[in-house]
DNA sequence: GAACCATCTTGAACACGTTCAAGTTCTGTC
DNA sequence: GACAGAACTTGAACGTGTTCAAGATGGTTC
């Protein structure tokens, strides 16, 4: 909905109304195909057709068939975000926000089950533009990130100061795993990425109130220390 | 009506004479172009063509381009087992055993790092046989879960009783956690991912030997109920 | 030997993502 | 209105993985 986002075409930077329209289009187009049959089943000449342009036309707004998926992730980002206010407005127990927001995530997820799946490798590719560690990913990676730093502000708990920046980020992790956990998920309605939010949240609350320990801080104190030799 | 299982098809396990020699010269000629020129920019027609055969013939022996990799798993988990043995035979300490057998895992991997990258997208695709979680992969993985299995049978430590059994399969998932770190890993040499074993090891040996502890029983009974859960 | 049949081999053909030189439409300027 | 250039659009053509009907080969049986 909110298109705050800088629009990059394949071509250059500026978009202009009359080829917007073209490029939204095109996009509607892809995101419904890829919906009704899957993303490796839509050929590029089928959204083409189905949106009425030439198959050149749709690589003049989207650098390739992948480049089309980086709109679902802002729109993903963009619908999680929204999803996880309730939580947010309501819960102050940091298990509780941590909880609400994974779920709210996975049932944004939910409806694009099979595509995500389908699309999945892509996007896994050390070097894609679609990885989530990538520079074009940035954006949504950020404000993903923001939002567990709002799970934890938000929130009652006390956690260990030197743990405490590392948190936020460490906590989008985790939601990488549930997310990757959730791809290979087959149970019906992906019942089991819920039991595992409910089974590992406790164990996360727990381990990050623990943290606080004078027994503990040591380990913590190594956890941490192993953080920044891993980032630089 | 008899026992008719005709398929030598790409599955490829009757193994006549004839036909096991062009197959081996595929997959040689395949994994050197593969080495040489990477995963993506190795086409069948030119592993046809260097192998003498025609791209058909190819497709005789693997049902894809992918299976083709199959072999590059049950290699090098081959190998690892073998760089592996050394340790297992030398160390008793539970520590000193994991870190080796990790260490030795990304040796062997080394080599191949900048191939395993561009065809990592591929088994990264849950429905791909070449995901590690996949059927066609199960005799690889089992091997790999066994050697954590020697780990842990072969050292000194003492675990939970109900942690024990799960513990194999959850070192070879952390193993799988190294292996998608070292993918990404673009530090030279991939240091970052030797300081993530070096740093890792220590907190997993304090977790598994901590579980034992009458306080911690609970937490350890969570997180065997989590995993029970998950496995169904 | 001849006939049979499973095994193996071939290469043209297909569908796909992608490119690009060539066209068309729009916008601003005089 | 005429012109220039930018923005947009086109569809044939390329290289790719993969398929398949047709043919070749070699062992087995009589």
């Amino acid at each position: 909905m909110t298109d705050q986002t800088v629009p990059t075409t394949a071509a250059g930077e500026a978009a202009t109304a009359r080829g917007e329209q073209t490029r939204q289009l095109i996009l509607e187009t892809a995101m419904r195909l890829f919906r009704e049959r899957g993303y490796a089943r839509t050929t590029m000449r089928a959204i083409a057709t189905e949106a009425g342009v030439a198959v050149g036309n749709a690589y003049y707004y989207f650098q390739s068939k992948e480049h089309l998926i980086q709109e679902f992730y802002a729109r993903t980002q963009a619908e999680h975000r929204t999803a996880a206010q309730p939580v947010l407005d309501r819960e102050s127990d940091f298990a509780a926000r941590l909880a609400g927001v994974l779920h709210a995530g996975i049932d944004v997820l939910t409806p694009s089950h099979e595509f995500a799946a389908s699309f999945f490798k892509t996007a896994a590719e050390p070097t894609s533009p679609l990885s989530p560690f990538s520079a074009e990913s940035s954006g949504p990676r950020e404000a993903a990130i923001g939002l567990y730093a709002e799970v934890l502000t938000g929130s009652t708990a006390k956690v260990d100061a030197e743990l405490r920046p590392q948190l936020p980020e460490l906590l989008w992790l985790a939601y990488m795993g549930v997310v990757l956990f959730w791809v290979y998920d087959r149970s019906p309605g992906q019942a089991r990425t819920r039991q595992l939010i409910d089974g590992a949240v406790p164990l996360v609350d727990r381990l990050v109130k623990v943290s606080r320990l004078r027994v503990l801080r040591p380990v913590t104190q190594q956890v941490v220390s192993l953080i920044h030799t891993l980032r630089h």
